[in-house]
DNA sequence: CATGTTGTTGACCGGTGAGTCAGTTATGGC
DNA sequence: GCCATAACTGACTCACCGGTCAACAACATG
């Protein structure tokens, strides 16, 4: 071998590309800008990949790959049977972990969160988005085998519930400027999830078991009336001009 | 006025164009695509729309004030203090209105939560979501004013968790072949919102209010180890190529 | 039917940026 | 020192597509 290969580079490359595809997504991610800030030439970059989308694949995928072994360390598998509360701290902890990972990583993160830049790797998201989903099925189903979670839960919708709440959360902890107190929401979302929104006093009204008694002091109706669906919703003939929208560039 | 102008060229215009940019994306859908498919030509695109991007900023921000008319029709203030399982009644037959019209419009919805083809449209779908965020902290706020709902409640992170399962159900429900029982799904949200996951004997157990009684029949050890920063979550040195991605082009 | 006016068209223009490749540079072996 | 080899460079190419406008078509009017 002559000349060895700069080890570097593409270090250098990934990252630079890391950082301008953060700013400016996919589409409007220049090559040279990429190769400007990395200290290299535009032909450097096309030694290392084979094109634009191939470095934002390798970028994407690795961080996807990380993110999934977080999942893998939640799954039910690997926990040994424990009492409920250990089990919840133990699933807080880890937890906290993958939520420190993505605000390390949040430009990113924030970057898949919305597409990912564009619509063809939009995928990458939803597929780990169900992989979070079929993991929270599977802790539904030990729980409810367990006898602590309700025997009537719809799993389905439970768990896609459940994924949604902390994907949102996630989404929320991305966009913000300084780091929030991430044990304490996730300790926030663990009990919104496990209890619910409602005072035990009330509960029994959601399934209506107790459907005369009114909560809110007034006197229930025994059929209520449905939304009326002559009266629709309004929807407005013209919609108003939104000034934070882009304009188009104006006619030359 | 000589030659009366076609009143239906911008319809077809749109139409073609919520199409494409459906297909496409903002960035990878082509005018002349749009123009073929209308059945128009190009310069009748830029009579009826200053450039792309304004066409597409029409289609999404038409869409996207409908959406936010249901959003106000759920809005607490519209609705008259009723006893408890007819205002959930109620509450979900709006669900169901907004939903029916997100599974109407699934294509552009699927685009629009994907990231709006574009990193410059992303904050559409953004604040379209913190509208919702922001209605739900009301709910929740009257809701605990009535007594309906837990006084400890930490309304921030609830609301982010209810719209945040709100929300991907309307992402899976997008995403769906044929439509599922729309309603059947939203009862099943609000169960679990409004009730939690844990079953009525367990709920002590969450707080640690029994701390020494195992749930799982297992003795419950006083102090659980925490997860062990050490033995950190493993990182794979190379990641799998993923067949599904599409692949750069072939060097040439 | 001639004429003016306005809607409509599509071939063309020009900016842009991904990707190339002939030439240059660094290194190891002899 | 000198060659062989492989890494590296950046000016150049060229396909692509958003946007334009001169020409044309349809209609009203007198």
């Amino acid at each position: 071998m002559a000349r060895p290969a700069d080890l570097n580079a593409k270090v250098d490359l990934l990252r630079a590309a890391e950082q301008v595809f953060v700013e400016h997504g996919l589409e409007h991610a220049r090559v040279e800008q990429i190769t400007a800030r990395a200290g290299r030439s535009k032909g450097s970059f096309y030694l290392h990949f084979e094109s634009k989308e191939e470095a934002f694949r390798q970028i994407v995928e690795s961080m996807t790959a990380r993110m999934a072994c977080f999942l893998d360390a939640m799954s039910p598998d690997n926990e040994a049977v424990e009492p409920f509360p250990a089990q919840l701290e133990n699933w807080h902890c880890r937890e906290v972990e993958l939520f420190e990972f993505l605000w390390q990583n949040r430009g990113l993160v924030r970057l898949l969160m919305r597409g990912g830049g564009s619509v063809q790797f939009g995928f990458l998201v939803d597929s780990f988005a169900e992989r979070a989903r079929a993991q929270t099925v599977r802790w539904l189903e030990t729980g409810i085998a367990r006898g602590l979670y309700r025997k009537d839960l719809d799993i389905e919708v439970a768990s896609l519930c459940i994924s949604g709440a902390y994907d949102r959360i996630a989404r929320r902890l991305v966009e913000m400027d300084k780091k929030p107190d991430i044990a304490a929401w996730l300790r926030s979302v663990q009990r919104v999830i496990l209890l619910g929104l409602v005072h035990d006093e009330a509960r029994p009204h959601v399934d209506g078991q107790v459907p005369d008694q009114s909560v809110t002091g007034i006197r229930a109706r025994k059929s209520f009336r449905l939304a009326d669906p002559t009266t629709s919703v309004p929807v407005p003939a013209s919609v108003p001009e939104n000034p934070g929208v882009p304009r188009a560039k104006a006619h030359r």
